[in-house]
DNA sequence: GGCAGGCATGACAGCGTTGTCTGACCACCG
DNA sequence: CGGTGGTCAGACAACGCTGTCATGCCTGCC
């Protein structure tokens, strides 16, 4: 008669045990908690006074089942650890926060098939919609999610298959800014340092590069060296580059890895060499001379991302977009033309 | 009669679906999902090809109501964009993940009002355990929240009240490995610029700053100027305390954001003053000279938490523990002896 | 032929909540 | 005095799954 779960009492208090402590029904239990109207101001009282001493929470478990919305998104990416992705995941977290929802966070460490089993994961909690920023161009295009009505926002790289809602970065805007950076500081013979084809971000900005470098009407083929690198890499192509009448004066590297890698290639080689580096990093204005970058936003993107996602969540059902997010140019000073003597 | 629920069945297919077209219960269907034993082979087959064709996905949300668990947890911090955070987000991420769990993060922005409601949250949820960075030293010990029977562990800072798990980094040896290798290169007058007193971690090194000094018998008294830090208040201190006869030679960085302002400081003032770093930081051997730091490892502490956790939550029960994690001394040259002739 | 014992399968309840519907009660009005 | 309408409260089912228990069937053995 006490209770209706004696045992489990204990353990964790639910409705029910309210409701019998309170003499009332489940029901009006539930609508206290919820702050529904209709429930006689003394009896609210008296279930609170309940609640407060059983120390009952609402298992929202429970409620989500009931109202099969789990109010929780997810985010997917490679390396939780990468300040690219953390900013992110930042970015993502504070608009799920401010909606009420809870964020998932998941690595997928790179692997399309991890990402597949992950997003699977997600799925089957149904959370209410996935900010992914996809391993490979085909990778979560899968038919079970496609299946799953699952709402899904991609990031940083688009993915083939049916069209998604995709917010990138403008990588041929931040290079193409880049170059004409350094042309207008005398730049003539530029090279890029890129990151692995494999990555869609990096072939976009070989092209971008290869493509400015037409359009501005630079001498000579342009020099491109795409990765992985390493400091021992970046030294090799730069000796070659360096020599000979058309001299490399400038480079341009592809990311964050790549830049340092350079600065400590150039640490070694004292060559009068112009920097632009893609992706800005923390101490880029402790160097000497201070790293001009391509800055992008991940925080911005996120956020964006985020919100793409909930206007879905909240029933829009317009076609996929795709924004692209503006780059900004964060002059420092390593563009600046240095001739041998300079320093 | 062709489906328990027939208007849903497009939305999404339960096992009730799967379990009339395949002409079997909805146990078996179960079974089959979950590989139990006592199937028969051709029976499971029918009812895999079944599943196939739908395209169901088992409901996790209803399994873990079932099971009582929900193979959650969850990790509180201040910033998931800090890097600190953010690579003990990735460390508990892949224990979680290793084992099967999902893993929630949340952000309390340093608010212990929202930390707590943010704790609260979670428990609702009936997440399986809680990794949090205290955003105070009260904090977290909520009555909610210790009523709950919900596991939780604590990092870098401990949380007064019932004893919890809880991993530290030991702040105390990483100070006096710190000002042991400034005496051993000969300095006599060594200064600490500590970080706002509110955080635990520098009143700890605080402390240890100052136990050092004694108990190397240094001369004078410590000088120490707590935060917070610009770049600003840290030119102030260093001219005041590298005048006169006494003059500080050596300086001790209290966390990353300080070594940065004291960077900047010193590329201006242009002192021969050495610098030991508290955290270690991304570009550290970058910068001229390479900055000798204390280094923590966050994502070991983050992973340690993450194991004891899931040993709580595989049931043991043994006394609350505290692990205070090593940290190590990385020299990389700023800590060196520099005359004013130097460089 | 009868029965023990094993195997495959199913019926049912219940996890803790909430949406829907029904009902009790009271006040007010013509 | 009967009817109308409003307020407060409860009964019940359902969300989708799994643990427990029951059932039916088949095999093998005495």
């Amino acid at each position: 008669m006490t209770a209706l779960s004696d045992h489990r009492t204990a353990i964790r208090p639910t409705m029910a045990d309210v409701a019998a402590e309170a003499h009332v029904s489940v029901k009006t239990v539930s609508r206290v908690v919820n702050h529904e109207p209709g429930v006689r101001p003394d009896t609210a009282e008296r279930v609170r006074a309940v609640i407060e001493r059983l120390g009952f929470r609402r298992h929202d478990g429970a409620r989500m089942m009931r109202q099969g919305r789990t109010f929780t998104i997810a985010l997917v990416v490679e390396d939780l650890a990468n300040p690219f992705y953390s900013q992110i995941g930042a970015a993502v977290e504070r608009e799920a926060r401010i909606r009420q929802h809870q964020l998932i966070t998941a690595s997928a460490e790179g692997s399309p098939t991890r990402e597949r089993a992950v997003i699977e994961a997600l799925v089957n909690r149904r959370v209410d919609g996935i900010v992914v920023v996809p391993a490979d161009e085909s990778a979560s295009s899968d038919a079970a999610v496609e299946a799953s009505q699952t709402p899904i926002v991609y990031m940083d790289r688009p993915v083939r298959g049916a069209p998604r809602d995709t917010v990138l970065s403008d990588n041929h805007g931040g290079i193409r800014s880049a170059v004409e950076h350094l042309v207008a500081h005398g730049h003539r013979s530029i090279g890029l340092f890129g990151d692995d084809p494999a990555f869609w971000t990096a072939r976009q900005r070989r092209e971008a590069f290869v493509a400015t470098h037409q359009s501005l009407g630079l001498p000579g083929s342009p020099r491109v060296s795409m990765g992985p690198h390493s400091p021992t890499s970046v030294r090799e192509s730069l000796t070659r580059w360096t020599q000979g009448t058309d001299a490399t004066t400038a480079v341009i590297t592809g990311n964050n890895r790549i830049t340092i890698a350079l600065l400590l290639a150039l640490r070694d080689l004292r060559l009068p060499l112009s920097l632009v580096g893609y992706d800005d990093f923390e101490l880029a204005d402790l160097v000497d001379p201070p790293v001009t970058v391509v800055h992008q936003d991940p925080a911005a993107m996120g956020q964006k991302a985020a919100q793409q996602l909930f206007a879905r969540l909240l029933g829009d059902e317009s076609p996929a977009q795709t924004v692209v997010m503006p780059t900004r140019l964060v002059v420092r000073g390593s563009g600046l033309r240095r001739g041998p003597a300079s320093r």
